[in-house]
DNA sequence: CTGAATGCAAACAATTTGCATTCAT
DNA sequence: ATGAATGCAAATTGTTTGCATTCAG
């Protein structure tokens, strides 16, 4: 049994119903692997099957988030990513200047955790955290701005 | 001469004209201190002068923005919020469950500064920027979800 | 069968834009 | 007097909602 149907069945066993529409998005988010926007996802699944609706993709996105099957990251700009939740909680990088987004390790924002905790007696939601700036790659061209 | 007519003086310097709507905008901001919202903004101005276009006032923060009078941060949820540009870099615990918003030291983010340049060679804009979670109030309070 | 999920269209929130008019310089 | 800034209305973008219909269980 593969992720996929094993999420399916995990779904069902919520009490969830298991449609033709979630089983494709599903099949998307699997396949895509990276980050990806609702917009995105449900332009790939209208080109092949014009039926199913953007509000549909919407709403079962939200609920694979709610689920925990599927983590969002506010990119800050434009609309909201979606990503298979894979278990490791990972970070992006943001470049401001062309738009690459690589990732970072959540190890590194452990200090700030840590400190966020002591101090403030905040429990910060560090999961999936979108930082802005510059890529190592922008910051040799001109600086523009 | 004051804060307020020396960034004037400086928006004009800048080729910027001086209008009544910019003062208006300045002073809402300026006396508000903390961060509010462009709608916010414009309905403080519209009560008292309702000829004044919110459009103005989006305008107007955009421009302040990009001469570093005031500073912009994404809150996550909501409209974007604006406050006047202090010079010392602070920022934002935001409590996702009672929506209090408290600031913290930038001193606390500088250990993530220094590992995502050293390791990534990314470099982070790291002015006002907000983090999610918990406050010490709501971590007491009964965890609902 | 029965209610959860869908499709559709319309509403929504936050913001942006085109364009004629006004007004700061 | 001249172009930057405004007001207005309409467009845009990303997302949500109400409701009748459909279909998974």
């Amino acid at each position: 049994m593969n992720d996929q149907s094993e999420i399916l069945e995990n779904l069902r066993r919520n009490g969830y119903r298991v449609t033709p529409q979630r089983v494709m998005i599903l099949a998307v988010m699997n396949k895509h692997g990276g980050h990806i926007s609702a917009e995105e996802v449900y332009q790939q699944i209208h080109a092949v099957h014009p039926y199913v609706n953007r509000a549909t993709v919407y709403r079962t996105l939200e609920m694979l988030s709610r689920e925990g099957v599927v983590t969002v990251t506010d990119l800050g700009k434009g609309p909201v990513h979606y990503e298979m939740h894979t278990g490791e909680p990972h970070h992006h990088l943001v470049c401001q200047q062309c738009g690459q987004i690589e990732e970072f390790d959540h190890a590194l924002l452990e200090p700030l955790q840590k400190s966020l905790e002591r101090k403030y007696k905040f429990q910060p939601r560090l999961e999936h955290m979108a930082i802005f700036g510059r890529c190592s790659k922008c910051q040799v061209k001109k600086t523009k701005a």
